[in-house]
RNA sequence: CGGGGCGUAGCAUAAUGGUAGUGUUCACGGUUUGGGACCGUGCGGCCCGGGUUCGAUUCCCGGGCCCCGACCA
């Protein structure tokens, strides 16, 4: 894409009512728009990053059986009210409003009862389980206080998931399934060397529950981690007891502050029950389904991205989900130069590498300071001086090296 | 929900009970061209509603935003 058809815009200072850096350098790169508390647009190069995450997500889920799926955000009151989730007493983060024919709705905090109805539809046997369906939905939580940019809205991208399965036993097997697709995940994305599986509360139908949580000052959790094992626990089920069963002792464990990125549930049959989603078993009798559920917030994850990889000049993109691969920047106005660049551009573009071209008519420092803020993890220069050379300088910017490369060198990233 | 703070131009900020200044952005002209370069000219603003007052951007009240805490499958 050329650059000067982008209609984003960077800007030199951080807004004033934003204090995350991942909402400053966001905004400041033009990736997203703030709507007001906790409510983010996504512009071109912002949904281009968020689409990219997205695909590395339903990537790993579609490899362990995963069936993408996407579920309406206005929701039934019905089947809400029968796991009793509806009343505002218990659940106190609805956006509700009335309907004109009478009657209420809700716009979804999550989808376990959505989802288990249509299984119904779909379930009657054991010979149709096990199954996994997920989906990437918008949730939206109407928080006392939304915070930490795009990592805690009100409105926010979330890919859901669920299992079902014929009993304990199998479900264990399909929980632990999906649960391992997540670390290849984080790894994709740059942070699997800072992400711990972290031991958390298991509700009501497990000892704990598993979370994903991504070491950053930016978290709101305190987790206990044994970097040898590479496991943690979470400060709310910190205890003797816990750490007793898990196999840890306190001296092992360092404590840190981290980002949940992601999270996976035993359901147990709570959701089936109340909702009638039964099978028959190979005997003929009728047993409720077994659920579990599997959360990574895309959204989320953009915004830890930013928090551990960025630095005070700008955003820092893993490779596997920057909104492009190659920004080609030509200084100064020699014209030679000038159509070199576009010649490239034209050439990379064929080949498949995806180009972000700054071909704007603006001053050398204004072009390298908007690139150190958008964060694309190559770049290439062209000038009067690398037009000598017969060569584009092409530096790496995760490490900082720089060099001067033939044009062949740019076709393979 | 408890506590604190802030609302002034597209953005970032200053001052003021008598209608507002700066930087940047933007437009135009000129000089520049490997790190948001320089000079000149110009456009552009007191969040909304109510109250006090001769007069409110300024003081008071409510809505808004941010921060700390509580909450957070």
């Amino acid at each position: 894409m050329r650059q000067s058809v982008l209609f984003t815009k960077t800007r030199k200072e951080a807004p004033s009512d934003e204090v995350a850096k991942n909402a400053q350098l966001l905004i400041r790169a033009g990736f997203i728009h703030k709507e007001m508390a906790g409510v983010y647009s996504f512009l071109p190069l912002g949904l281009r990053t968020l689409e990219k995450i997205k695909q590395v997500i339903r990537e790993e889920m579609d490899a362990v059986g995963g069936q993408e799926i996407i579920m309406s955000a206005l929701q039934d009151k019905e089947i809400w009210s029968r796991t009793d989730r509806w009343d505002d007493a218990k659940v106190d983060n609805w956006f509700k409003t009335t309907l004109k024919s009478g009657g209420e709705t809700g716009l979804g905090i999550t989808h376990e009862e959505p989802l288990a109805r249509i299984m119904a539809d779909h379930i009657s046997s054991y010979r149709d389980l096990p199954v996994y369906a997920y989906q990437f939905q918008n949730k939206f939580r109407n928080e006392m206080r939304a915070k930490s940019g795009i990592m805690r809205g009100k409105e926010f991208l979330m890919k859901d998931g669920y299992t079902f399965s014929r009993d304990e036993e199998e479900h264990q097997k399909e929980y632990e399934r999906v649960r391992d697709a997540y670390p290849r995940i984080f790894k994709r994305v740059g942070i699997d060397d800072i992400t711990y599986r972290t031991f958390a509360d298991g509700g009501i139908f497990s000892d704990f529950s598993e979370e994903f949580q991504t070491i950053s000052d930016a978290g709101e959790d305190t987790i206990y981690v044994h970097e040898k094992k590479k496991i943690a626990i979470n400060k709310e089920v910190y205890s003797d007891e816990n750490l007793a069963k898990l196999g840890l002792k306190r001296d092992e464990l360092l404590e840190r502050k981290a980002i949940e990125t992601g999270n996976v549930f035993h359901l147990g049959t709570r959701f089936s029950e109340a909702l009638g989603l039964t099978y028959k078993d190979e005997e003929g009798n009728k047993k409720p389904v077994v659920m579990g559920s599997y959360g990574l917030g895309p959204t989320r994850l953009m915004g830890t991205l930013v928090e551990v990889h960025s630095y005070e000049k700008g955003l820092v993109w893993p490779k596997e989900v920057a909104p492009f691969t190659l920004h080609l920047i030509v200084l100064g106005e020699d014209a030679k130069a000038r159509t070199e660049a576009d010649d490239l551009y034209e050439r990379l573009t064929e080949k498949g590498v995806e180009v972000l071209y700054d071909d704007r008519d603006a001053s050398a420092g204004e072009k390298f300071a908007a690139s150190d803020l958008i964060g694309i993890p190559y770049r290439a220069v062209i000038s009067a001086k690398t037009l000598t050379a017969g060569k584009v300088e092409l530096t790496k910017r995760s490490s900082g090296e720089s060099a001067l490369a033939e044009e062949e060198q740019l076709y393979s990233l």
